[in-house]
DNA sequence: ATTGATAATGATATTTTATATCAATAATAC
DNA sequence: GTATTATTGATATAAAATATCATTATCAAT
């Protein structure tokens, strides 16, 4: 996943920021990492083998990723803000298991052609959004 | 809206809990309220008639009413939940301003059916979910 | 109406996640 | 190499929600 890594660095660099060694373990990281990874998760696989990363500095990173579109925020269920990689990869809704929890990617074209109408009908410019389907999956029904 | 408090009330004796001063000021005042509101804001509307109710409180009896079908959290932005009135309101997904906040409600019933049938195209069971498109509307734009 | 069992309350403490502070350090331009 | 200043990690703080707990209130049984 070279390219996604590159997008960080050079807004890194546009923006006059620095090219640090802890910003190239987390971005790398979390490019290595499951989807929908919280920033806690993302620090303690980063503390395992390197303890000198701070958790701070793991939040700051992933708002930096935010800022240049390499991910999306989720805030789902409790509390805990899940950071998923957005760069490169087909936008999709999530299907959420209200039992044990699983997310399901899915995606339907004419649902997204529908939102999009929706919206324009309403004199509004749809720029992203967020398809939430909660409900019990295969397991838990 | 009568029948609303009615469902919160029933479900009260049904679970064998109490009918209280507290509970029932809440209650009316969530009714009474905007949409979208916060435990924050409509405790401190409460506070204003009533100084002897509890934030604790407010908040518990806003999770009653989540329990009991009343209303829906939304989370989004900026980490504060806002509660919304369900009970007898047909269901509506959100267009958000990501320049001035503002919620706009919207309904498409082709969307709805065609958001059942992903779902259980997925081997899942909907029951319910949230869709909300974020884009700038007529004001910002 | 009185009483007994126990649910509910409000004040406060605690938890949880994210952000701010700040002295020390490290990255970059010159 | 040096100066400038962004970044870091430890820690404190903020912000929202929940837990604790002594006291009070509800309500069924009498």
């Amino acid at each position: 996943m070279k390219e996604a890594r590159d997008i960080f660095f050079n807004y890194v660099k546009v923006k006059n920021l620095r090219y640090t060694r802890q910003r190239e373990k987390i971005v790398e990281a979390f490019l290595r990492a499951d989807r929908h990874i919280t920033a806690e998760e993302l620090y303690s696989n980063l503390k395992k083998v390197d303890p000198e990363i701070g958790s701070a500095t793991v939040h700051r990173t992933l708002k930096l990723m935010g800022e240049c579109g390499l991910l999306d925020e989720i805030k789902v269920g409790s509390g805990k803000t899940r950071y998923e990689l957005k760069y490169k990869r087909e936008h999709h809704d999530h299907l959420i298991c209200i039992n044990c929890g699983r997310l399901i990617e899915v995606r339907d074209d004419k649902i997204e052609r529908l939102q999009d109408k929706l919206a324009r009908a309403n004199d509004f410019v749809p720029k992203w959004h967020r398809l939430e389907i909660y409900g019990l999956c295969t397991k838990c029904r």
